[in-house]
DNA sequence: CGACCCATTGAGAGCATTCAACGCGTGTGG
DNA sequence: CCACACGCGTTGAATGCTCTCAATGGGTCG
Protein backbone atom coordinates (compact mmCIF):
# COMPACT_ATOMS: atom_id res chain seq x y z
CA UNK A 1 0.00 0.00 0.00
CA UNK A 2 3.11 2.59 0.88
CA UNK A 3 4.92 1.20 -2.22
CA UNK A 4 1.56 1.59 -4.13
CA UNK A 5 1.02 5.48 -2.82
CA UNK A 6 4.88 6.20 -3.39
CA UNK A 7 4.53 5.38 -7.34
CA UNK A 8 1.54 7.40 -7.66
CA UNK A 9 2.62 10.48 -6.21
CA UNK A 10 5.79 10.28 -8.34
CA UNK A 11 3.60 9.73 -11.55
CA UNK A 12 1.28 12.58 -11.10
CA UNK A 13 4.67 14.74 -10.24
CA UNK A 14 7.26 13.69 -12.84
CA UNK A 15 4.92 13.22 -15.84
CA UNK A 16 3.30 9.45 -16.45
CA UNK A 17 5.83 6.57 -18.00
CA UNK A 18 3.74 4.04 -19.12
CA UNK A 19 7.34 1.82 -19.62
CA UNK A 20 7.15 1.34 -15.97
CA UNK A 21 3.41 1.36 -15.13
CA UNK A 22 2.33 -1.53 -12.97
CA UNK A 23 -1.17 -1.81 -15.18
CA UNK A 24 1.46 -1.46 -18.88
CA UNK A 25 0.21 -5.43 -19.49
CA UNK A 26 -3.95 -4.00 -19.02
CA UNK A 27 -3.93 -1.01 -20.47
CA UNK A 28 -3.92 0.76 -24.48
CA UNK A 29 -0.10 0.18 -25.25
CA UNK A 30 0.10 -3.38 -24.09
CA UNK A 31 1.07 -4.49 -28.03
CA UNK A 32 3.68 -1.94 -29.27
CA UNK A 33 7.30 -1.76 -29.74
CA UNK A 34 9.14 0.64 -27.45
CA UNK A 35 9.04 3.02 -30.12
CA UNK A 36 5.76 3.14 -30.34
CA UNK A 37 4.90 3.33 -26.28
CA UNK A 38 7.02 6.43 -26.70
CA UNK A 39 5.28 7.90 -29.14
CA UNK A 40 2.22 7.21 -26.92
CA UNK A 41 3.43 8.03 -23.95
CA UNK A 42 3.95 11.24 -25.78
CA UNK A 43 0.69 12.42 -26.52
CA UNK A 44 -0.39 12.01 -22.27
CA UNK A 45 -1.05 14.75 -20.44
CA UNK A 46 -0.53 15.04 -16.76
CA UNK A 47 -3.54 15.49 -14.81
CA UNK A 48 -3.84 16.18 -11.14
CA UNK A 49 -4.99 13.43 -8.51
CA UNK A 50 -8.59 13.45 -8.12
CA UNK A 51 -10.23 13.94 -4.65
CA UNK A 52 -12.98 12.01 -3.17
CA UNK A 53 -16.58 13.21 -5.29
CA UNK A 54 -14.75 15.43 -7.62
CA UNK A 55 -16.03 14.69 -11.07
CA UNK A 56 -13.69 14.41 -14.08
CA UNK A 57 -16.23 15.06 -16.48
CA UNK A 58 -19.09 16.47 -16.82
CA UNK A 59 -22.25 14.75 -19.21
CA UNK A 60 -22.94 16.75 -22.12
CA UNK A 61 -19.39 18.94 -22.45
CA UNK A 62 -17.52 17.92 -25.62
CA UNK A 63 -15.57 15.10 -25.58
CA UNK A 64 -11.72 15.87 -26.19
CA UNK A 65 -10.21 12.93 -24.06
CA UNK A 66 -10.32 9.88 -22.84
CA UNK A 67 -8.75 8.39 -19.89
CA UNK A 68 -7.38 5.90 -18.50
CA UNK A 69 -7.26 4.74 -14.93
CA UNK A 70 -3.76 4.27 -12.70
CA UNK A 71 -5.56 4.34 -9.29
CA UNK A 72 -8.88 4.59 -7.11
CA UNK A 73 -12.40 3.92 -9.09
CA UNK A 74 -14.57 6.63 -10.48
CA UNK A 75 -18.58 5.76 -11.35
CA UNK A 76 -20.88 7.00 -13.99
CA UNK A 77 -23.74 9.03 -13.97
CA UNK A 78 -26.06 9.27 -16.59
CA UNK A 79 -29.15 12.25 -16.03
CA UNK A 80 -32.08 10.98 -18.32
CA UNK A 81 -34.53 13.50 -19.51
CA UNK A 82 -36.83 12.93 -17.18
CA UNK A 83 -34.26 13.88 -14.48
CA UNK A 84 -33.52 10.56 -13.01
CA UNK A 85 -29.89 9.40 -12.10
CA UNK A 86 -28.49 6.26 -13.58
CA UNK A 87 -25.11 4.81 -12.69
CA UNK A 88 -24.18 3.65 -15.93
CA UNK A 89 -20.28 2.70 -14.99
CA UNK A 90 -17.50 1.55 -12.83
CA UNK A 91 -14.09 2.25 -13.61
CA UNK A 92 -10.93 0.48 -12.11
CA UNK A 93 -7.52 0.93 -12.53
CA UNK A 94 -6.33 -0.03 -15.89
CA UNK A 95 -9.68 0.34 -17.69
CA UNK A 96 -10.28 3.53 -20.17
CA UNK A 97 -13.41 6.13 -19.57
CA UNK A 98 -14.88 8.66 -21.98
CA UNK A 99 -15.29 5.51 -24.80
CA UNK A 100 -19.15 5.72 -25.35
CA UNK A 101 -18.36 9.53 -25.99
CA UNK A 102 -16.27 9.01 -29.33
CA UNK A 103 -19.67 9.05 -31.13
CA UNK A 104 -21.64 11.85 -29.73
CA UNK A 105 -18.65 14.41 -29.39
CA UNK A 106 -19.56 14.77 -25.68
CA UNK A 107 -19.39 12.57 -22.26
CA UNK A 108 -22.23 10.33 -21.89
CA UNK A 109 -22.49 10.41 -18.30
CA UNK A 110 -20.70 12.50 -15.35
CA UNK A 111 -17.66 10.70 -14.08
CA UNK A 112 -17.27 11.41 -10.65
CA UNK A 113 -14.34 10.03 -8.61
CA UNK A 114 -15.57 7.42 -5.83
CA UNK A 115 -12.13 7.98 -3.87
CA UNK A 116 -8.72 10.06 -4.39
CA UNK A 117 -8.07 8.87 -7.96
CA UNK A 118 -5.47 9.41 -10.33
CA UNK A 119 -6.04 9.07 -14.10
CA UNK A 120 -3.75 9.64 -17.45
CA UNK A 121 -5.67 11.93 -19.95
CA UNK A 122 -5.14 10.51 -23.48
CA UNK A 123 -6.26 13.11 -26.15
CA UNK A 124 -8.28 11.79 -28.20
CA UNK A 125 -7.30 13.52 -32.11
CA UNK A 126 -3.63 12.56 -31.63
CA UNK A 127 -4.81 9.62 -30.42
CA UNK A 128 -6.51 8.89 -33.88
CA UNK A 129 -3.85 9.83 -35.69
CA UNK A 130 -1.21 7.66 -34.20
CA UNK A 131 -4.35 4.43 -34.60
CA UNK A 132 -3.53 5.99 -38.58
CA UNK A 133 0.32 5.03 -38.48
CA UNK A 134 0.02 2.38 -36.19
CA UNK A 135 -1.84 -1.16 -37.16
CA UNK A 136 -1.62 -2.68 -33.25
CA UNK A 137 -2.57 0.51 -31.49
CA UNK A 138 -5.25 0.76 -34.17
CA UNK A 139 -6.60 -3.28 -33.35
CA UNK A 140 -5.94 -2.75 -29.50
CA UNK A 141 -8.33 0.22 -29.25
CA UNK A 142 -10.98 -1.61 -31.44
CA UNK A 143 -10.43 -4.66 -29.37
CA UNK A 144 -11.40 -2.84 -26.42
CA UNK A 145 -14.39 -1.40 -27.85
CA UNK A 146 -15.92 -4.06 -29.30
CA UNK A 147 -14.83 -6.20 -25.89
CA UNK A 148 -17.04 -3.45 -24.27
CA UNK A 149 -19.88 -3.86 -27.13
CA UNK A 150 -19.87 -7.72 -25.94
CA UNK A 151 -19.72 -7.40 -22.24
CA UNK A 152 -21.95 -5.19 -21.30
CA UNK A 153 -24.55 -6.74 -24.33
CA UNK A 154 -24.21 -9.75 -22.25
CA UNK A 155 -23.83 -9.09 -18.58
CA UNK A 156 -27.12 -6.50 -19.53
CA UNK A 157 -29.20 -8.77 -20.95
CA UNK A 158 -28.02 -11.90 -18.30
CA UNK A 159 -28.57 -9.41 -15.09
CA UNK A 160 -32.44 -8.22 -16.99
CA UNK A 161 -33.89 -11.74 -16.43
CA UNK A 162 -32.13 -12.22 -12.86
CA UNK A 163 -33.24 -11.99 -9.09
CA UNK A 164 -31.42 -9.67 -6.73
CA UNK A 165 -29.13 -12.61 -4.88
CA UNK A 166 -28.09 -13.69 -8.36
CA UNK A 167 -27.65 -9.78 -10.06
CA UNK A 168 -25.43 -9.01 -7.21
CA UNK A 169 -23.46 -12.19 -7.09
CA UNK A 170 -22.19 -11.85 -10.53
CA UNK A 171 -21.61 -8.07 -9.82
CA UNK A 172 -19.34 -8.91 -7.18
CA UNK A 173 -17.47 -11.56 -9.33
CA UNK A 174 -17.37 -9.27 -12.08
CA UNK A 175 -15.73 -6.94 -9.76
CA UNK A 176 -13.60 -10.00 -7.68
CA UNK A 177 -12.32 -10.57 -11.69
CA UNK A 178 -11.26 -7.42 -12.65
CA UNK A 179 -9.53 -6.94 -9.51
CA UNK A 180 -8.03 -10.31 -9.94
CA UNK A 181 -6.70 -9.40 -13.52
CA UNK A 182 -5.03 -6.22 -11.95
CA UNK A 183 -2.51 -8.73 -9.63
CA UNK A 184 -4.96 -7.68 -6.62
CA UNK A 185 -6.38 -10.25 -4.21
CA UNK A 186 -9.98 -11.45 -5.59
CA UNK A 187 -11.04 -12.27 -2.11
CA UNK A 188 -10.65 -9.26 -0.10
CA UNK A 189 -11.22 -5.72 -1.73
CA UNK A 190 -12.69 -2.33 -1.27
CA UNK A 191 -15.94 -0.70 -2.94
CA UNK A 192 -15.44 2.38 -2.45
CA UNK A 193 -19.17 3.03 -3.62
CA UNK A 194 -22.36 3.32 -1.71
CA UNK A 195 -25.15 0.66 -1.41
CA UNK A 196 -27.80 3.19 -3.49
CA UNK A 197 -24.46 3.28 -6.12
CA UNK A 198 -24.75 -0.59 -6.42
CA UNK A 199 -28.60 -0.38 -6.59
CA UNK A 200 -28.92 2.16 -9.20
CA UNK A 201 -26.24 -0.15 -11.31
CA UNK A 202 -28.02 -3.11 -11.18
CA UNK A 203 -31.64 -1.66 -11.08
CA UNK A 204 -32.32 -2.69 -7.65
CA UNK A 205 -33.07 -0.32 -4.39
CA UNK A 206 -30.46 0.18 -1.81
CA UNK A 207 -32.75 -1.84 0.64
CA UNK A 208 -32.40 -5.07 -1.43
CA UNK A 209 -28.74 -4.45 -1.73
CA UNK A 210 -28.65 -4.33 1.76
CA UNK A 211 -30.75 -7.35 2.67
CA UNK A 212 -29.31 -9.47 0.16
CA UNK A 213 -26.19 -9.14 1.11
CA UNK A 214 -26.86 -9.98 4.80
CA UNK A 215 -28.57 -12.83 3.11
CA UNK A 216 -24.92 -13.71 1.77
CA UNK A 217 -23.34 -13.21 5.23
CA UNK A 218 -25.68 -15.78 6.38
CA UNK A 219 -25.25 -18.13 4.39
CA UNK A 220 -21.58 -17.69 4.85
CA UNK A 221 -20.68 -16.92 1.39
CA UNK A 222 -19.57 -13.02 1.80
CA UNK A 223 -17.98 -11.25 5.17
CA UNK A 224 -18.56 -7.60 5.23
CA UNK A 225 -16.64 -4.13 7.27
CA UNK A 226 -18.33 -0.83 5.84
CA UNK A 227 -16.70 -1.27 2.26
CA UNK A 228 -14.53 -4.24 2.60
CA UNK A 229 -15.80 -7.18 1.37
CA UNK A 230 -14.13 -10.65 1.37
CA UNK A 231 -15.61 -13.14 -0.67
CA UNK A 232 -15.15 -16.60 1.73
CA UNK A 233 -16.22 -19.23 -1.24
CA UNK A 234 -16.01 -18.30 -4.30
CA UNK A 235 -16.92 -21.60 -5.89
CA UNK A 236 -20.64 -21.59 -4.08
CA UNK A 237 -20.64 -17.84 -5.16
CA UNK A 238 -20.08 -18.74 -9.17
CA UNK A 239 -22.89 -21.47 -8.53
CA UNK A 240 -25.20 -18.99 -7.45
CA UNK A 241 -24.59 -16.38 -9.57
CA UNK A 242 -24.70 -19.35 -13.24
CA UNK A 243 -27.88 -20.57 -11.48
CA UNK A 244 -30.57 -19.01 -13.30
CA UNK A 245 -32.40 -17.46 -10.22
CA UNK A 246 -35.42 -18.23 -12.01
CA UNK A 247 -36.44 -21.17 -12.66
CA UNK A 248 -36.69 -20.28 -16.28
CA UNK A 249 -38.35 -21.95 -18.44
CA UNK A 250 -35.98 -23.33 -21.21
CA UNK A 251 -36.58 -20.92 -24.34
CA UNK B 1 -42.19 -2.89 -51.99
CA UNK B 2 -42.33 -4.48 -55.63
CA UNK B 3 -39.51 -1.68 -56.07
CA UNK B 4 -37.67 -2.91 -52.44
CA UNK B 5 -37.81 -6.32 -53.47
CA UNK B 6 -36.39 -5.71 -57.36
CA UNK B 7 -33.58 -4.21 -56.14
CA UNK B 8 -32.52 -6.18 -54.11
CA UNK B 9 -32.77 -9.23 -56.40
CA UNK B 10 -30.58 -7.25 -58.65
CA UNK B 11 -28.24 -6.65 -55.89
CA UNK B 12 -27.60 -10.23 -54.68
CA UNK B 13 -27.32 -11.09 -58.34
CA UNK B 14 -24.93 -8.93 -59.92
CA UNK B 15 -22.74 -7.78 -56.62
CA UNK B 16 -23.26 -4.94 -54.37
CA UNK B 17 -22.89 -1.29 -55.57
CA UNK B 18 -22.75 1.05 -52.75
CA UNK B 19 -23.38 4.02 -54.19
CA UNK B 20 -26.67 2.74 -55.48
CA UNK B 21 -27.71 1.10 -51.85
CA UNK B 22 -30.65 3.25 -50.83
CA UNK B 23 -28.96 2.50 -47.20
CA UNK B 24 -26.23 4.56 -48.09
CA UNK B 25 -26.12 7.26 -45.47
CA UNK B 26 -26.55 4.96 -42.42
CA UNK B 27 -23.75 2.40 -43.41
CA UNK B 28 -20.26 2.66 -43.03
CA UNK B 29 -19.11 4.11 -46.21
CA UNK B 30 -21.19 7.70 -45.28
CA UNK B 31 -18.44 9.94 -45.16
CA UNK B 32 -16.07 8.85 -47.82
CA UNK B 33 -15.26 10.00 -50.99
CA UNK B 34 -16.44 8.64 -54.41
CA UNK B 35 -12.73 7.14 -54.91
CA UNK B 36 -12.88 5.44 -51.03
CA UNK B 37 -16.41 3.95 -51.73
CA UNK B 38 -14.97 2.41 -54.72
CA UNK B 39 -12.20 0.56 -52.44
CA UNK B 40 -14.59 0.13 -49.55
CA UNK B 41 -17.16 -1.54 -52.11
CA UNK B 42 -14.12 -3.50 -53.74
CA UNK B 43 -13.56 -5.35 -50.39
CA UNK B 44 -17.32 -7.03 -50.10
CA UNK B 45 -18.21 -10.10 -50.64
CA UNK B 46 -21.17 -11.22 -52.45
CA UNK B 47 -23.37 -13.64 -49.85
CA UNK B 48 -26.74 -15.15 -51.21
CA UNK B 49 -30.20 -14.27 -49.39
CA UNK B 50 -30.74 -16.04 -46.39
CA UNK B 51 -33.95 -17.67 -45.66
CA UNK B 52 -35.82 -17.86 -42.86
CA UNK B 53 -34.69 -19.17 -39.57
CA UNK B 54 -31.02 -19.67 -41.59
CA UNK B 55 -27.80 -19.43 -40.11
CA UNK B 56 -25.67 -16.68 -40.46
CA UNK B 57 -23.13 -17.31 -38.08
CA UNK B 58 -22.81 -19.63 -35.11
CA UNK B 59 -21.45 -18.75 -31.68
CA UNK B 60 -18.31 -19.86 -31.07
CA UNK B 61 -16.90 -19.89 -34.76
CA UNK B 62 -13.68 -17.51 -35.73
CA UNK B 63 -14.84 -14.15 -36.73
CA UNK B 64 -13.55 -13.54 -40.09
CA UNK B 65 -15.97 -10.52 -41.04
CA UNK B 66 -18.58 -7.93 -40.48
CA UNK B 67 -22.27 -8.36 -42.13
CA UNK B 68 -24.17 -5.39 -43.09
CA UNK B 69 -27.99 -6.09 -43.12
CA UNK B 70 -29.66 -4.94 -46.48
CA UNK B 71 -32.88 -5.75 -46.09
CA UNK B 72 -35.05 -8.08 -43.52
CA UNK B 73 -34.04 -8.52 -39.88
CA UNK B 74 -31.91 -11.17 -37.83
CA UNK B 75 -31.94 -11.89 -33.99
CA UNK B 76 -28.72 -12.79 -32.11
CA UNK B 77 -28.73 -15.99 -29.60
CA UNK B 78 -26.01 -16.10 -27.28
CA UNK B 79 -25.94 -19.57 -25.33
CA UNK B 80 -24.58 -19.17 -21.87
CA UNK B 81 -22.17 -21.98 -19.63
CA UNK B 82 -25.53 -23.27 -18.23
CA UNK B 83 -27.52 -24.05 -21.23
CA UNK B 84 -29.18 -20.57 -21.10
CA UNK B 85 -30.77 -19.33 -24.11
CA UNK B 86 -30.47 -15.00 -24.43
CA UNK B 87 -31.48 -13.11 -27.76
CA UNK B 88 -28.91 -9.99 -27.39
CA UNK B 89 -29.73 -8.14 -30.30
CA UNK B 90 -32.14 -7.83 -33.24
CA UNK B 91 -30.33 -6.45 -36.65
CA UNK B 92 -32.41 -4.57 -38.87
CA UNK B 93 -31.61 -3.40 -42.48
CA UNK B 94 -28.63 -0.62 -42.58
CA UNK B 95 -26.87 -2.46 -38.97
CA UNK B 96 -23.78 -4.26 -38.61
CA UNK B 97 -23.21 -7.52 -37.80
CA UNK B 98 -20.56 -8.58 -35.25
CA UNK B 99 -18.88 -5.73 -33.67
CA UNK B 100 -18.61 -7.90 -30.74
CA UNK B 101 -16.68 -10.46 -32.55
CA UNK B 102 -13.75 -8.26 -32.85
CA UNK B 103 -12.02 -8.81 -29.39
CA UNK B 104 -12.84 -12.16 -28.60
CA UNK B 105 -12.07 -13.46 -32.39
CA UNK B 106 -15.08 -15.58 -32.12
CA UNK B 107 -18.80 -14.76 -33.05
CA UNK B 108 -20.66 -13.97 -29.37
CA UNK B 109 -24.10 -15.66 -30.19
CA UNK B 110 -25.46 -17.41 -33.47
CA UNK B 111 -26.91 -14.96 -35.66
CA UNK B 112 -30.16 -16.32 -37.09
CA UNK B 113 -32.66 -14.51 -40.27
CA UNK B 114 -36.10 -14.02 -38.73
CA UNK B 115 -37.30 -13.79 -42.16
CA UNK B 116 -35.76 -13.64 -45.86
CA UNK B 117 -32.95 -11.26 -45.21
CA UNK B 118 -29.93 -10.39 -47.67
CA UNK B 119 -26.37 -9.14 -46.48
CA UNK B 120 -22.81 -7.56 -47.62
CA UNK B 121 -20.10 -9.60 -46.23
CA UNK B 122 -17.29 -7.20 -44.98
CA UNK B 123 -14.10 -8.87 -44.28
CA UNK B 124 -12.53 -7.65 -41.29
CA UNK B 125 -8.91 -7.90 -41.99
CA UNK B 126 -9.15 -5.81 -45.49
CA UNK B 127 -11.36 -3.43 -43.85
CA UNK B 128 -8.72 -2.56 -41.33
CA UNK B 129 -6.51 -1.83 -43.41
CA UNK B 130 -8.43 -0.10 -45.05
CA UNK B 131 -9.21 2.18 -41.71
CA UNK B 132 -5.20 2.74 -41.71
CA UNK B 133 -5.25 4.65 -45.00
CA UNK B 134 -8.59 6.00 -44.73
CA UNK B 135 -9.05 8.08 -41.93
CA UNK B 136 -13.00 8.99 -42.36
CA UNK B 137 -13.41 5.28 -42.13
CA UNK B 138 -11.81 4.58 -39.08
CA UNK B 139 -13.52 7.10 -37.55
CA UNK B 140 -17.11 5.78 -38.74
CA UNK B 141 -16.42 2.90 -37.46
CA UNK B 142 -15.07 3.62 -34.24
CA UNK B 143 -18.00 5.88 -34.09
CA UNK B 144 -20.37 3.15 -34.75
CA UNK B 145 -18.49 1.30 -32.36
CA UNK B 146 -19.04 3.77 -29.22
CA UNK B 147 -22.49 4.72 -29.93
CA UNK B 148 -23.12 0.70 -29.96
CA UNK B 149 -21.82 1.01 -26.20
CA UNK B 150 -23.66 3.92 -25.31
CA UNK B 151 -26.76 3.11 -26.61
CA UNK B 152 -25.96 -0.36 -25.18
CA UNK B 153 -25.33 0.20 -21.93
CA UNK B 154 -28.13 3.56 -21.59
CA UNK B 155 -30.83 1.54 -23.00
CA UNK B 156 -30.52 -1.89 -20.78
CA UNK B 157 -29.65 0.65 -17.13
CA UNK B 158 -32.75 1.57 -17.88
CA UNK B 159 -34.65 -1.44 -18.92
CA UNK B 160 -33.15 -2.78 -15.49
CA UNK B 161 -35.35 -0.48 -13.07
CA UNK B 162 -38.52 -0.65 -15.59
CA UNK B 163 -41.52 -2.45 -15.56
CA UNK B 164 -43.07 -4.41 -18.58
CA UNK B 165 -45.11 -2.00 -19.48
CA UNK B 166 -42.13 0.35 -19.51
CA UNK B 167 -40.06 -2.02 -21.07
CA UNK B 168 -41.74 -2.81 -24.00
CA UNK B 169 -42.93 0.99 -24.58
CA UNK B 170 -38.87 1.71 -25.06
CA UNK B 171 -38.32 -1.33 -27.26
CA UNK B 172 -41.38 -0.41 -29.42
CA UNK B 173 -40.44 3.04 -29.39
CA UNK B 174 -36.56 2.22 -30.02
CA UNK B 175 -37.70 -0.75 -33.45
CA UNK B 176 -40.09 2.42 -34.53
CA UNK B 177 -37.06 5.31 -34.42
CA UNK B 178 -34.82 1.95 -36.23
CA UNK B 179 -37.29 2.18 -38.74
CA UNK B 180 -37.99 5.88 -39.36
CA UNK B 181 -34.54 6.69 -39.99
CA UNK B 182 -34.40 3.69 -42.14
CA UNK B 183 -36.94 5.77 -44.34
CA UNK B 184 -39.84 3.46 -43.65
CA UNK B 185 -42.52 3.90 -41.29
CA UNK B 186 -42.51 4.86 -37.41
CA UNK B 187 -46.17 4.16 -36.90
CA UNK B 188 -46.39 0.51 -39.44
CA UNK B 189 -43.80 -1.83 -38.66
CA UNK B 190 -43.49 -5.80 -38.74
CA UNK B 191 -41.61 -6.96 -36.31
CA UNK B 192 -40.90 -10.99 -37.61
CA UNK B 193 -39.51 -12.40 -34.00
CA UNK B 194 -41.97 -13.98 -31.61
CA UNK B 195 -42.97 -12.53 -28.58
CA UNK B 196 -40.72 -15.05 -26.64
CA UNK B 197 -37.93 -13.61 -28.67
CA UNK B 198 -39.08 -10.28 -27.44
CA UNK B 199 -39.23 -11.32 -23.68
CA UNK B 200 -35.96 -13.20 -23.91
CA UNK B 201 -34.23 -9.77 -25.14
CA UNK B 202 -36.31 -7.91 -22.73
CA UNK B 203 -35.85 -10.19 -19.85
CA UNK B 204 -39.55 -10.92 -19.82
CA UNK B 205 -41.91 -14.44 -19.97
CA UNK B 206 -43.40 -14.40 -23.15
CA UNK B 207 -47.32 -14.42 -21.28
CA UNK B 208 -45.73 -11.27 -19.55
CA UNK B 209 -45.10 -9.25 -23.30
CA UNK B 210 -48.36 -11.05 -24.41
CA UNK B 211 -50.49 -9.29 -21.83
CA UNK B 212 -48.79 -5.74 -21.93
CA UNK B 213 -49.38 -5.75 -25.63
CA UNK B 214 -52.69 -6.65 -24.69
CA UNK B 215 -53.13 -4.28 -22.32
CA UNK B 216 -51.32 -1.11 -24.72
CA UNK B 217 -54.34 -2.24 -27.07
CA UNK B 218 -57.03 -1.70 -24.31
CA UNK B 219 -55.80 1.63 -24.49
CA UNK B 220 -55.92 2.05 -28.22
CA UNK B 221 -51.77 2.75 -28.13
CA UNK B 222 -51.23 0.03 -30.31
CA UNK B 223 -53.17 -2.18 -32.89
CA UNK B 224 -51.72 -5.63 -33.20
CA UNK B 225 -52.49 -8.05 -36.42
CA UNK B 226 -50.20 -11.33 -36.12
CA UNK B 227 -46.96 -9.62 -36.22
CA UNK B 228 -48.13 -6.73 -37.81
CA UNK B 229 -47.63 -3.65 -35.55
CA UNK B 230 -49.26 -0.08 -35.73
CA UNK B 231 -48.76 2.36 -32.92
CA UNK B 232 -51.32 4.68 -32.98
CA UNK B 233 -49.99 7.31 -30.36
CA UNK B 234 -46.18 7.99 -30.55
CA UNK B 235 -46.76 10.78 -28.19
CA UNK B 236 -48.51 8.97 -25.33
CA UNK B 237 -46.16 6.14 -26.07
CA UNK B 238 -43.20 8.12 -25.45
CA UNK B 239 -44.82 9.88 -22.15
CA UNK B 240 -44.97 6.21 -20.67
CA UNK B 241 -41.31 5.45 -21.73
CA UNK B 242 -40.34 8.32 -20.18
CA UNK B 243 -41.88 7.83 -16.74
CA UNK B 244 -39.83 6.18 -14.39
CA UNK B 245 -42.44 3.07 -14.22
CA UNK B 246 -41.58 2.26 -10.82
CA UNK B 247 -42.76 5.47 -9.07
CA UNK B 248 -39.07 5.80 -8.13
CA UNK B 249 -37.44 7.42 -5.24
CA UNK B 250 -35.11 9.91 -6.79
CA UNK B 251 -31.19 8.87 -6.00
C1' DC C 1 -24.30 19.37 19.19
C1' DG C 2 -27.26 19.13 15.20
C1' DA C 3 -27.60 18.24 10.18
C1' DC C 4 -26.94 15.01 7.00
C1' DC C 5 -25.78 10.84 4.53
C1' DC C 6 -25.60 6.02 4.72
C1' DA C 7 -27.04 1.56 6.12
C1' DT C 8 -30.39 -1.32 8.33
C1' DT C 9 -34.86 -3.28 9.62
C1' DG C 10 -39.90 -4.13 9.42
C1' DA C 11 -44.53 -4.46 7.32
C1' DG C 12 -47.59 -4.22 3.45
C1' DA C 13 -48.68 -3.94 -1.49
C1' DG C 14 -47.94 -4.70 -6.30
C1' DC C 15 -46.23 -6.77 -10.26
C1' DA C 16 -44.11 -10.53 -12.87
C1' DT C 17 -43.34 -15.28 -12.83
C1' DT C 18 -44.82 -19.92 -12.69
C1' DC C 19 -47.73 -23.60 -14.00
C1' DA C 20 -51.56 -25.34 -16.47
C1' DA C 21 -54.88 -25.35 -20.08
C1' DC C 22 -56.80 -23.98 -24.53
C1' DG C 23 -57.25 -22.40 -29.51
C1' DC C 24 -55.15 -21.76 -33.82
C1' DG C 25 -52.46 -22.58 -37.92
C1' DT C 26 -49.05 -25.47 -40.26
C1' DG C 27 -46.75 -29.39 -41.79
C1' DT C 28 -46.35 -34.40 -41.76
C1' DG C 29 -47.66 -39.01 -42.29
C1' DG C 30 -50.96 -42.55 -42.46
C1' DC D 1 -58.43 -36.57 -46.73
C1' DC D 2 -57.93 -36.77 -42.04
C1' DA D 3 -55.27 -37.44 -37.68
C1' DC D 4 -51.76 -35.78 -35.18
C1' DA D 5 -47.85 -33.32 -33.46
C1' DC D 6 -45.84 -29.03 -32.90
C1' DG D 7 -44.96 -24.12 -32.45
C1' DC D 8 -47.06 -19.94 -31.24
C1' DG D 9 -50.09 -17.01 -28.82
C1' DT D 10 -53.53 -16.41 -25.26
C1' DT D 11 -55.86 -16.75 -20.79
C1' DG D 12 -56.46 -17.82 -15.76
C1' DA D 13 -55.02 -18.44 -10.89
C1' DA D 14 -51.65 -18.55 -7.33
C1' DT D 15 -47.07 -17.82 -5.49
C1' DG D 16 -43.33 -14.99 -4.44
C1' DC D 17 -39.95 -11.49 -5.04
C1' DT D 18 -38.99 -6.69 -4.86
C1' DC D 19 -40.60 -2.17 -4.23
C1' DT D 20 -42.51 1.26 -1.27
C1' DC D 21 -42.91 3.69 2.88
C1' DA D 22 -41.55 4.54 7.52
C1' DA D 23 -38.54 4.47 11.40
C1' DT D 24 -34.03 3.71 13.65
C1' DG D 25 -29.00 4.03 14.59
C1' DG D 26 -24.25 4.98 13.36
C1' DG D 27 -20.97 7.82 11.28
C1' DT D 28 -19.04 12.31 9.53
C1' DC D 29 -18.72 17.16 8.96
C1' DG D 30 -19.75 21.74 9.80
Amino acid sequence: MAFKSRMLRKASQDGVDCRTCHLGSLCLPKELSRDEVAEFNGLMCPRPTLGKQERLAVQGTPFASLFAVRSGSLKQVTTTESNERLVTAFFLPGELVGLDAIAAGAYQGTIVALESTSVCELPYSPLDDLCGRVPSLRRQLQQTLSQEIHGERFKLHRLLHRTAEVRLACFLLAISDRFRLRGYSPHTFHLAMSRADIGSYLGLTPETVGRTLLAYQRQALLAIQGREFQLLDLGRMNRLAEANGRRYRKV
